[in-house]
DNA sequence: CACAAAATTTAACCTAGGCTACATCTTTTA
DNA sequence: TAAAAGATGTAGCCTAGGTTAAATTTTGTG
């Protein structure tokens, strides 16, 4: 516990936050992403309605955002019609599924509760890099070979 | 690995995602309470220069966002003078520090290097609920006494 | 002490991501 | 099959958090 030591060089923190504001921006496109992937899988399309239902915002919210994801490149999707993924779209929802799945596993592994697990994952995938990933996976697999 | 099972209720999820969504707009007002109070911590005094360059923005979003936290009363200062932290501000910062210190400890810890873990730290630490909190000071404590 | 340099504020603008209200299209059903 | 219900689109608005450029204040120095 030595706390945080010295400050980090200004020009080192200022990358630090901006790669977070960088994650940021991504983060929207693959939480649609990783929904519509679901929904699809589930219930065999993705309407915009669900969408709003299960992300807590207004269908007018969802058809901006789903506009920005077609620019994109990400999903398709026909006036009127229900919403599907682009080649590049299913690709980013199996990573960010299969992240998302790590993360989530991972957190169950050191203790915390199922709902807790689901809930945090959702905020935290998003900020996790490849190492940090690839430390959970270690815990995953030592977790599994233990127990 | 059991994948993820079936979809949550519509409801259940819309809250998850609801959560994240409320953590955003608290995790501006925290990066920079934090980062006012270890600027005045190893140099007596935070300077919008200072944060700026240490947030990687311009300096004009700093009198931005300064201006809203004030509103929020967790920043003082006068104009063209340096910046203070209210009771309450203090009281934050406390707080976000502390829980840095311990995912940024904990993803050491699990075997991530130095530099990734105060990064990934950054991103993750906002989204991280009290049980997840508790469950790495958990696995800190074994760790020690452990090794 | 005046003036140049540095810091801060202000103004005008942008995008993302929200909202409500209203218009329009599709689907269901009486 | 026509009207009601449901889903989607559109318009206009908002806040947060960015930007650059220009104005102002403070500070440091010849």
């Amino acid at each position: 516990m030595d706390g945080r030591g010295k400050l980090l060089k200004s020009k080192q923190q200022a990358d630090v936050f901006g790669r977070v504001r960088k994650a940021h921006q991504t983060e929207v496109a693959e939480d649609y992403v990783e929904l519509i992937a679901d929904l699809i899988a589930a219930q065999g399309e993705a309407r915009a309605a669900d969408l709003a239902a299960r992300l807590g915002v207004s269908h007018a919210t969802v058809t901006n955002t789903v506009q920005r994801l077609i620019g994109a490149g990400l999903v398709e999707s026909r006036p009127y019609r229900s919403i599907f993924l682009t080649d590049a779209g299913k690709r980013l929802a199996r990573v960010v599924r299969e992240r998302h799945l790590i993360v989530r596993d991972f957190l169950v592994v050191i203790g915390v509760d199922a709902e807790t697990a689901e809930n945090d994952a959702e905020g935290i995938e998003h900020h996790v890099s490849k190492e940090t990933l690839e430390a959970f996976v270690r815990m995953l697999r030592k977790s599994t070979s233990e127990g």
